[in-house]
DNA sequence: CTAGGGTTAG
């Protein structure tokens, strides 16, 4: 291993320019924190304190359960005379770091004078904790220019800065850094490069680095199978999971949240059924982080019946499981059990934070409870002091805007002192188009097009609210924008999931072995929802097919259900399905009218990674028909 | 004495 000199640091030299980007902070600036006055039941035996001094690998300070017990060590251990000992100075150091004491801490670092690997590591590693970036940078950086050599503990501590901070900059100086002065400990520095990739969403730097490690343990799989689903491959990320098995390394608990989240994102039934039998297998106990992944995942996979079960087992539910079932009922379309939750959470004493509050007005504007979801945008301001960012104000601006109150989402866009984005602009875009508000929506997509001029989906949705309203001569105009610009709409597509196989099809597929029975089906609801009064829109039909083939497909194509929902859904191409027991995904507000009209069974209706349920009857939707 | 992977929204 080499050793850092001033030398070998020198910027121009090593490519370690970085250093100098950052700040650096004056650490001359010594607070003298006087010593806390014991409280009884804090205070140690000074008989304990000689226990210490004989034993200096009991790691005394972790056993202080209080910042005043790390204050009453640390007097004790001046007393006796010990503070010179680094191994003393070094633990109480950590103590303070524990107890997020960086003032303490920082004093107590600048008075050692023969710093070693530890103190710089536990100091920088305190600030890490504490999520004082800054000074756990310029710290590092002194650490670097103070010649000493740099420690296998430092660097996993700062590369883990550059993750959380999403510096994929600097976390690319370190790389170079470690490949220089030789990993250390190869596991964990590699384990935290390549998570802090995936986080940055490199994930060809992070595929790369775990396909050369030479060996792999737990932790490196489990950061790999993070790392795809992070990057949107939760496919690949069960892959990895059976590929570490086959290679004979055991799960824990973490590794399996990672693959409950995979199985989330993915969003197949049957996959979850079987992730959630192997955690029963396996007797992994049900904490409130497996337990949250897991009401997540069966939620998102459609079945919330299983959300709740294991929602209910979850013996200490914490902020982040309550929002959870809350958002989980709003994209089932139960808003007013999301509301009723909501209660009961603050029954037991749960403090709703930003998310709880996105969740629940979500919640009440897929259900159409426009007074609820006001109520909860001012309780949540001034009753629990969340300051709405620019997500809240979009869940508002579709709850006006699909109850057709236009003119009220946009006064609340134009007071709003917050940046817009092109989520906000598209929730208004979506109204427009629900509502057939055309000169409005020109102005939206105005906005919308100069955030994200190359997304295909808004040229989509204009165009569809041009087709909507008969004026085929912009409709013409905006395909000829897109063409000149290059911008390709990605043909939607369906997904069904039956008896635990899934079968694809894209617009006019007839390469399922199925096609005839599909096309025979289809056909049968399609008359059907006629009979119930449905007249097919085939305005929205514009874009991706033929004129010629617009009506033949409506009508007699199977693909009926399929590619009506497939342009009518988010214009991105978000998934849609249908399955055998009618699970249908796609814009529900478009479609859930006729769809509970043509079954009596249940219907999941998903909408951008979200579900509603509806059954005949009690669509919880009509009020916007 | 110090170091890597975990839950909601987006």
């Amino acid at each position: 291993m080499l050793k850092f000199t001033r030398q070998n640091l020198d910027p121009s030299n090593h490519g370690l320019r970085f250093l100098s980007r950052l700040q650096s902070t004056d650490h001359n600036q010594i607070l003298q924190q006087p010593f806390s006055s014991p409280d009884s039941d804090s205070h140690i035996k000074e008989t304990e304190i000689s226990q210490f001094s004989e034993t200096l690998d009991l790691k005394f300070s972790r056993k202080c359960k209080n910042l005043a017990q790390v204050h009453q060590v640390h007097a004790q251990v001046i007393v006796n005379g010990l503070i010179r000992d680094l191994s003393f100075a070094n633990n109480i150091l950590y103590g303070y770091t524990l107890h997020r004491a960086l003032q303490s801490a920082s004093t107590l670092f600048c008075g050692i004078s023969e710093k070693n690997a530890v103190s710089w590591s536990v100091m920088i590693g305190g600030y890490a904790k504490a999520d004082d970036y800054v000074n756990c940078y310029s710290t590092f950086r002194e650490y670097m220019r103070s010649g000493d050599r740099l420690d296998n503990y430092t660097l996993p501590v700062v590369i883990r800065v550059c993750r959380n901070t999403r510096d994929l900059q600097l976390g690319r100086l370190l790389h170079c850094v470690v490949h220089k002065f030789g990993f250390g400990s190869y596991l964990f520095v590699a384990a935290v490069l390549v998570d802090m990739y995936a986080k940055c969403k490199a994930i060809g730097d992070a595929a790369r680095l775990f396909d050369e490690m030479p060996k792999r343990d737990l932790v490196s799989w489990t950061v790999m199978i993070g790392a795809c689903t992070e990057c949107g491959n939760p496919e690949k990320a069960l892959d990895l999971f059976d590929r570490m098995r086959q290679e004979g390394v055991m799960p824990d608990k973490v590794a399996m949240v990672n693959v409950v989240n995979a199985s989330a994102k993915l969003g197949v039934m049957h996959k979850a059924k079987i992730v959630d039998n192997y955690i029963q297998k396996m007797r992994f106990s049900l904490d409130v982080v497996l337990g949250t992944a897991l009401v997540d995942m069966h939620a998102k996979c459609g079945s919330i019946e299983l959300a709740r079960e294991i929602f209910g087992r979850i013996r200490e539910k914490n902020v982040i499981s309550w929002s959870t079932m809350i958002a989980a009922h709003g994209y089932h379309g139960e808003g007013q059990k999301a509301l009723d939750l909501f209660h009961l959470m603050l029954k037991n004493g749960i403090l709703p934070n930003n998310i709880t509050f996105i969740s629940l007005l979500y919640a009440c504007s897929h259900s159409g409870l426009v007074e609820e979801g006001l109520n909860i945008f001012s309780l949540m301001q001034e009753e629990y002091g969340v300051r709405p960012d620019v997500k809240h104000f979009t869940c508002v601006v579709d709850l006006f805007g699909r109850a057709g109150k236009l003119d009220q989402a946009v006064t609340l866009i134009e007071d709003m002192d917050i940046e817009k984005d092109a989520g906000l602009w598209g929730a208004l875009l979506g109204a427009c188009r629900i509502h057939g508000h055309v000169e409005l929506a020109e102005k939206v997509a105005e906005s919308l097009l100069e955030l994200q001029p190359q997304n295909a989906g808004h040229y989509v949705l204009l165009s569809n609210i041009y087709a909507k309203a008969g004026r085929w001569k912009e409709v013409a105009k905006i395909r000829e924008l897109m063409t000149h610009q290059r911008i390709k709409k990605i043909p939607g597509w369906t997904w069904t999931e039956v008896d635990n196989k899934i079968h694809k099809f894209s617009v006019g597929d007839h390469t399922h072995p199925l096609s005839e029975e599909i096309y025979e089906e289809l056909k049968c609801l399609s008359e059907k929802l006629e009979l119930a009064g449905y007249v097919p829109d085939t305005n929205f039909v514009l874009h991706d097919i033929d004129e010629e083939l617009k009506l033949g497909l409506l009508h007699t194509h199977s693909e009926k259900l399929a590619i009506v929902f497939g342009l009518i859904s988010t214009p991105e191409g978000t998934p849609i399905r249908i399955t055998k027991n009618l699970r249908v995904c796609g814009d529900c507000h478009t479609f859930t009218k006729f769809v509970s009209l043509v079954t009596n069974r249940l219907v999941v209706v998903r909408d951008a990674n979200r579900f509603h349920h509806f059954k005949e009857g009690a669509c919880s939707c009509r009020d916007y028909w």
